[in-house]
Formats: structure tokens, C-alpha cells, sequence
DNA sequence: TTAGGGTTAG
């Protein structure tokens, strides 16, 4: 930059003509907005002075602003004043550039307008201009319109087929994502790594393991490269199914790990119940001396929480304040959580107070089923109410709220929550569960019976039904709210959604096969006991996935809440390594 | 000077 600032004087000290001194200008502000090394805001500066910045300018001016590391509609702005001022016309570049802007931002009404600009321009055959469309939708969430602009597409090349499938796997759309790659495959088009991160993603998000290995084994025999971004996919993908041992695996054999990649370990050990572990690769990723960063500390304080380690979490807390890391909501919410599981919801409370950022609904509700476990009624209806005026028209939180009285025997208080929400026409969403089956992942909703092979799960269901009541099972608080226990005792076992896939499963696969429900819903609790009692009744492992870590249930009990029982009496030698240079806050 | 990719609390 030294060097360009002197390039810039001797400019505009020389005399020389306009045209060759506007030249020289424009040159410089394409480096200064463009390049690494270059500044954006020297680039501003000088586009400023100009009076007629050629089209290389104004495109590298938008794809610079849209490069920097706070994004905003800056790009659209210039966009908007290039096509006013009448010269130079856009290209396609300009159209790429400011549409790639828009998806970042997602601003969908001026990336629509962009869109139509294209229209007019007649630019709308150039593939680059096209894939930029696609993106611009998928990334603004609106699938179905990415959809259309794809299939419009005629010559479809493997950039415009990766942004596809990609748009699809962000948004978990995992049989859509997975049919396209298929497709993409059947045009004679070869996906390279970019696509298999996508795919791969896609595997993650939906928890299909039997999907993803194979798509790993086709990465490694198609000899597609695997490397640092879609190394960490598979990690993700491997660990976000349960399959651990793979995620270690690949982890382990990456030549270059960043700190993305680590995260996603440390991530992947701490939703996995291996709490020792996670600190432990923390502990490594500190001696590889890789800056750890704010998702780092998530997987750090959600292995503490769940494994009962208050003052560890309490000293990487600290630690990450050395790390300039800045709370986000998100680590907030862990450290919420951590002195939550560990009854001290009175310390929780004073953190919440004192958050410099208003807590948003996560974090009450985590303080809310911290009261609920503590039985402080009075903490709890105090964080009810400010629940309830942040979130009044959300279903979970009633139902959270009703279980809550229905813990403390509150039942008066409990029938009020339930006629207030009923009065307010709140209905509860219903729960949803899946499971993959042979490549597909089938989805499960309350009290859905769409699925073509509904009846022959029914009769599963009454199966399950006769063995669950003949080992004595009470129906527990959660089929009393549900107001199932008066209808027909099979109807009661066969409202749950996660029933509706454990049927399948035991269905459509012999034993000793794992059943494996990829997703489940419902707000992390207790294990289920009807689930026990199938394991143990039909000797299958059932693994259940719900948002922050995995059940695995074999003959009767849950070897994750167990093992996190165990873990708080074990001796912490590794977290006493690892902290040895922390300052603790406590 | 153009388009596609990895980690995120309950």
C-alpha cells in the first residue's frame, strides 16, 4: 500500500494527460479494493475524487465492499447510482459481483430487482450471471425460486449443479439435495470437492450416517481431492450421526487443521457425551497454537455443562476473555446452561442480569428448565413472564411453562397456562422425528398418518403397545399434557413421533441392526421410558438424535446420561493441564 | 475483474 500512496502523488504531480492519470487511478483502485493487501477505504477514497471511473472501477468498488469483513447493501448502493449516472453500462461482471453481495446480505427485494435489471440487460444466458442468481436465491432461503432459475438453465456446468445442491443442503433438504447429486451424475457432469461439500453437508444436517459413509467411499474412490474444507465436512458429518470413531478418524489424518476444523471436533466430542475428550483436543489445538474462536469455546462449554465441570467452564470463560473473544448470545447461552445442570441457577440469574446484550428466548428458557429442576417457583414464574413478553405466541413456551407447574404439583397454575394459550389460539407444533432407510430419510409428525406404510406401522405400534403395558409402564407427565391417556392405550403409545419412527425402523430392518432416529425435535429432557423399555423389549440399540447430543439406549438404559452421571466423579487430571496457565474468576 | 464449499448455545 506504501508503495501504490507514492504511485498516487507522482500521479498527480506529473503532468500528464487526464485520460492516462484517470487510467493509472482506476488501476490502483481495482488493487486497493481487490487485493489482500489492498484498502478498501484508500479505494473509497480515491473512487470519490474521480469524476468518471471506468467499468473496472465500479466493479471492483462493488465486489470489494461486498468482500469486507462487515457486509452491507454498500454494493447495491453503487449498483443503483452506476446504473443512474448512465455510464459505464453494467456487464456481467457487475451483475455477478452485486448479485453475490446481495446473498450475503440476504437482501432478496434488491437482489430481486438486480435480477429483473438482468432481465433488461439481456444478460440472463450468461452462466455466470445465472449460477449468481441461483446462489442470490438459495442463499436468501427462497428455494423455490432458485429451483426455477436452475431449471431454466440449458447448459448446466458443475459450478451451477454444486450451487444447487448446496442451496438445498443448507436448508436440510437432504432427499432433494442427495436426487440432484444423482441427476448431476446422470448429465455426465463430475462433481469435484466443492459439490461433495455440499452433499456431505447435506448427510449432516439430516443425520443420514448410511448415506454419508457411502458418499465418503465415492469421494475416495472417484479420487475427488479431500481437502481442509471438506475434510471438516466429513468430520461434522460423522459426528453429527454418532459415528464418532469415523469423525476421529478423519480428523486424525488431516495433514492441515484450522480452526474451523478443530471446532468441529471439539464440537462433534462435546455433543457426543465425550466431555474428557473435547477438553482434551483443546488442550492439542492450544499446542498446535491454533487460535481458537468463538464456536471453539461453544463445543469447550457445552462438554463442562454437560459433564457437571462448573469450575473449568467458569476458567474457560475466562480464558476466552484473554482470547479477545467477545460473548456471543450463543456462549451466553452455554454458560446459562453450564450453571443451570449444575443447580446454580442463583449465579445463572446474575449472569443473565448482567449480560451487556438482552437475552433472547434461548437463554430464558434455558434459565426457565433451570428453576424447573432447582423447583424455585418464584425464580421461575419471574423468568416466565419475561419469556412471555418476548415470545407471546410461542407454543413451547406455554407447554415448558405447564410442565413446570405440573413438576411442583401446581395444577391450578399448570390448567391456567393451558386455557390462557388455548384462548390465545396457540397450538402446539407437532413433534417430528426421522429416520434413514435405505438411503431415504423418512419424516415422522405427530399424529401424521400420511406415510404410505402407515398401516403396517400401526401395527407395530401395537406391538410396542401391548409389550410397553405388559412391563407395567405408567404413561409419564408428557402423554397426560399430550391428552392421549384417555383414548385407546395403543393410540397413546402411537401420537409420538419418535414412536412413529422407532416402528418403522424395527419395520424395515432385522435385527441386531441400530435403529437410528437422525432427528428428533423435542426439547432436550430425560430419556424416554417407553424408548428403554423397546430396546430392552426388541434387543435393538436405538440411537436417538435430539438438537444437542445423542441418546443411545441398549437393553433398557441410555448409555449417554449415564456416562455423563459417571463423568462428574471422575478425576480431572487432563482439565488441570489444560487450565494450568487459566485465571480463574471464581 | 466474473458464479459453487467446512465449525455455532437450549
Amino acid at each position: 500500500m506504501r508503495v501504490l500512496r507514492q504511485i498516487h502523488a507522482r500521479l498527480l504531480t506529473h503532468a500528464m494527460p487526464i485520460s492516462s492519470i484517470s487510467f493509472g487511478l482506476c488501476k490502483i483502485i481495482g488493487f486497493c479494493a481487490l487485493s489482500p493487501y489492498g484498502d478498501i477505504d484508500y479505494a473509497r477514497k480515491l473512487f470519490s475524487q474521480i469524476q468518471r471511473p471506468n467499468i473496472f472501477s465500479w466493479n471492483s468498488m462493488i465486489r470489494g465492499c461486498s468482500q469486507s469483513q462487515t457486509p452491507s447493501k454498500e454494493p447495491v448502493i453503487l449498483f443503483r447510482k452506476m446504473v443512474r449516472r448512465g455510464y459505464p453500462n453494467p456487464n456481467t461482471f457487475t451483475m455477478a459481483f452485486v448479485l453475490k453481495a446481495c446473498s450475503i446480505v440476504s437482501a432478496l427485494e434488491e437482489g430481486q430487482q438486480v435480477h429483473a435489471n438482468v432481465l433488461k440487460s439481456g444478460f440472463g444466458s450468461s452462466p455466470f450471471v445465472e449460477t449468481a442468481l441461483v446462489n442470490f436465491y438459495a442463499k436468501c432461503e427462497d428455494i423455490v425460486l432458485a429451483s426455477k432459475v436452475f431449471d431454466e438453465i440449458t447448459d448446466r456446468n458443475l459450478v451451477a449443479w454444486s450451487t444447487m445442491i448446496s442451496g438445498y443442503a443448507r436448508i436440510g433438504l437432504v432427499n432433494e439435495a442427495l436426487g440432484l447429486f444423482r441427476d448431476m451424475q446422470k448429465a455426465g457432469v463430475v462433481p469435484d470437492e466443492v459439490t461433495m461439500v455440499s452433499v456431505i453437508s447435506a448427510c449432516a444436517a439430516s443425520g443420514a450416517l448410511d448415506t454419508g459413509k457411502w458418499v465418503h467411499a465415492y469421494i475416495n474412490k472417484q479420487l475427488i481431492e479431500t481437502d481442509l474444507e471438506l475434510s471438516t465436512a466429513l468430520v461434522n458429518m460423522y459426528a453429527k450421526c454418532g459415528c464418532i470413531e469415523r469423525a476421529k478418524e478423519v480428523f486424525d489424518a488431516m495433514p492441515v487443521k484450522d480452526t474451523k476444523a478443530w471446532s468441529s471436533m471439539i464440537v462433534g466430542l462435546a455433543i457426543n457425551g465425550l466431555a474428557e475428550d473435547a477438553l482434551e483436543e483443546f488442550f492439542r489445538m492450544e499446542e498446535a497454537k491454533v487460535k481458537p474462536n468463538h464456536v471453539t469455546f461453544i463445543g469447550v462449554l457445552s462438554a463442562c455443562a454437560h459433564s457437571g465441570l462448573v469450575s473449568e467452564g467458569r476458567r474457560y470463560w475466562s480464558s476466552m476473555l484473554e482470547f479477545g473473544i467477545v460473548p456471543s448470545m450463543e456462549l451466553y447461552g452455554c454458560m446459562v446452561d453450564l450453571l443451570c445442570r449444575a443447580s446454580l441457577v442463583e449465579d445463572a440469574c446474575t449472569l443473565v442480569e448482567t449480560m451487556p446484550i438482552s437475552p433472547n428466548p434461548v437463554i430464558w428458557r434455558t434459565l426457565l428448565v433451570g428453576c424447573k429442576k432447582s423447583k424455585n417457583l418464584d425464580k421461575s414464574e419471574v423468568v416466565a413472564q419475561r419469556l412471555l413478553e418476548l415470545e407471546p405466541h410461542n407454543a413451547e413456551n406455554y407447554i415448558l411453562l405447564s410442565n413446570l407447574y405440573a413438576s411442583m404439583s401446581q395444577w391450578e397454575k399448570m390448567s391456567q397456562v393451558r386455557k390462557k394459550m388455548k384462548g390465545m389460539g396457540i397450538k402446539a407444533v407437532p413433534g417430528c422425528s426421522s429416520i434413514e432407510v435405505d438411503g431415504l430419510v423418512h419424516e415422522f409428525v405427530m399424529g401424521d398418518w400420511s406415510h404410505p406404510e402407515a398401516m403396517e406401522v400401526r401395527e407395530i405400534l401395537r406391538d410396542i403397545s401391548k409389550r410397553v403395558h405388559a412391563v407395567g409402564h405408567q404413561p409419564g407427565i408428557s402423554d397426560v399434557l399430550h391428552n392421549v391417556v384417555d383414548e385407546e392405550k395403543e393410540n397413546a403409545l402411537c401420537e409420538h413421533s419418535e414412536r412413529l419412527a422407532i416402528a418403522y425402523g424395527l419395520l424395515k430392518t432385522k435385527t441386531p441392526m441400530a435403529i437410528r432416529i437422525v432427528k428428533n425435535l423435542r426439547v432436550c429432557g430425560d430419556c424416554h421410558e417407553v424408548t428403554k423399555i423397546i430396546s430392552a423389549e426388541y434387543r435393538r440399540e436405538i440411537i436417538v438424535r435430539d438438537r444437542v447430543r445423542f441418546h443411545k439406549f441398549v437393553n433398557g438404559s441410555c448409555s449417554y446420561c449415564s456416562r455423563a452421571s459417571q463423568l462428574v466423579l471422575l478425576p480431572f487430571k487432563l482439565h488441570k493441564r489444560v487450565l494450568k496457565d487459566c485465571h480463574a474468576i471464581d
